[in-house]
RNA sequence: GUGCCUAUGGUUUAAUGGUAGAACGGUGGGUUGUGGUCCCGCUAGCCUGGGUUCGAUUCCCAGUAGGCACCCCA
């Protein structure tokens, strides 16, 4: 047989040992936990999609060279998904009219993405996708951002550790007429929108250079800087009041009033900075960032977007979510310390060594009736000396051992050690 | 795709132009029925290719992999 030379895993993947896995499926159990408890609906779609799908609408990397593609035996483009959006938009669209509104979904899935690995990015990574279809209303956006908010605080994060960032596209159209940046090229345009979101990295000489290069007026550019500049609502209103009749106004301001009624206000704040890449939000949009000085990035975001179903010709509806990756989710628990010490595998083990060889039987019988009585079991393979066995136990972490030996045997009787207490309960 | 940094047992690391020492781990024993401490033995390593050199793990170049930043993205 041909020897295989690397024990590493492919470029941008990681094998999940049992020590990792253990870390996965807490995360997950956490997802899973909050969005069951407010009623949204699991699914999964296949992980590869017809790769025209993305390239129509996932962006010029995403969507493109970041694509992992493959024919199928019918000649067929196929994709391994790199997001979730266009496969549950694609899949909703199906059942959207037979449906009754408004659907509430998630998912747990994995995805690739051809990109150069770094911390916090893999070219393999999970994300858990939650979304909301047929309801326009605010308080969809609502339970959205609720939603974001406890997935977070299930991992029972110190206080002040993340804060949840809002903005609106709309708000965003409204700042550009003002500085009369829609009449741009689109490409120019684009160009604006994307110094916005870089605003807090980029010098202040740099953002007026973009913005000149791009064919906006000082005064324009005065208007971005202010908008740019305000740190509330109220700033905004009293700066820009212009604004104040904007629907992205409107929505933001119920959005935050709600969530502060619901005693959410401290970890919610209006943030012009908040852009978004993908082009297919056209509503509220929201970022959930890591505050520790280590890890300080954006968790995860999401957003509104009403036009996306159209690809599929079909009649829009109204849909918002997000979607916070297995990564970001590991760093930010990591980076706040709530990894150490954790006790991931909190499924109680008992440990049955297998103390005489001539008891196999016998030892093999108890193992049954114990795992018929509902306790897991980890059976000893060889022969081991009592000290061996113990000491196997502790490194393994089980919480208790069956001590079954002649001398148990003869008596017709076996004992569990607990490995905590050290307290010995004899059974017979 | 671009720039910078890094690469030594399974893991974390030390030293060195004359091929490497430790800790943790794994394993066996001290202890033939009671673990976590302690003591001893064993185990296992210089990323790959080329160059300079009598000799390269060490210096140089390239590749590969990882990290960081950019780009992009969530």
């Amino acid at each position: 047989m041909a020897k295989i030379l690397s024990k590493q895993e492919p470029k941008g993947t990681l094998d999940w040992t049992p020590e990792e896995f253990a870390i996965r499926k807490y995360i997950f159990d956490c997802w899973r936990r909050v969005c069951l408890r407010y009623g949204f609906e699991e699914y999964l779609t296949p992980i590869v999609e017809s790769a025209e799908i993305y390239r129509a609408k996932s962006g010029e990397d995403v969507g493109g060279k970041e694509l992992v593609t493959f024919s199928d035996l019918g000649g067929r483009e196929l994709s391994i998904r790199p997001e979730m959006t266009p496969s549950v938009v694609r899949m909703v669209s199906k059942v959207y009219t037979a449906s009754p509104k408004p659907l509430k979904y998630f998912s747990i899935a994995n995805f690739m993405r051809n990109e150069k690995p770094q911390r916090g990015r893999n070219r393999e990574f999970w994300q858990l996708n939650c979304d909301i279809f047929g309801s326009a209303k605010a308080s969809a956006d609502i339970e959205i951002l609720t939603l974001a908010l406890d997935l977070v605080l299930e991992f029972k994060p110190p206080k002040n550790s993340f804060s949840l960032h809002l903005n609106s596209r709309q708000l965003l159209d409204g700042v550009l007429d003002l500085a009369g940046a829609s009449k741009l090229k689109s490409e120019a345009k684009a160009e604006v929108v994307r110094t916005l979101d870089k605003w807090q990295k980029l010098s202040a000489s740099a953002i007026q250079e973009r913005l000149l290069a791009a064919g906006l007026k000082e005064e324009a550019i005065a208007i971005l800087k202010k908008f740019m500049s305000v740190r509330d609502l109220l700033e905004l209103a009293k700066e820009l009041p212009e604004l104040k009749n904007n629907l992205g106004f409107a929505q933001i301001q119920e959005a935050m009033s709600a969530l502060s009624d619901l005693g959410y206000s401290a970890l919610v704040e209006f943030d012009p900075a908040v852009i978004r890449g993908f082009d297919y939000y056209d509503g509220l949009v929201f970022e959930v960032f890591d505050k520790h000085p280590d890890n300080n990035r954006a968790m995860f975001g999401g957003g509104r977007y009403n036009g996306l179903a159209e690809i599929f010709g079909e009649k829009n509806f109204p849909a918002i979510g997000f979607a916070p990756g297995d990564e970001t989710a590991r760093l930010f628990l990591e980076s706040w310390g709530m990894l150490k010490g954790k006790q991931f595998d909190a499924q109680e083990k008992y440990y049955f060594p297998l103390l005489n060889h001539d008891l196999y039987l016998e030892s093999q019988q108890l193992i049954q009736k114990l795992r018929a009585a509902g306790r897991n079991v980890f059976a000893g393979l060889e022969e081991q000396k009592i000290s061996k066995a113990l000491e196997f136990a502790n490194k393994k972490g089980f919480a208790k051992v069956v001590i079954f030996g002649e001398d148990e045997h003869k008596k017709h009787k076996y004992k569990i050690k607990d490995m905590k207490t050290g307290k010995e309960e004899v059974v017979s």
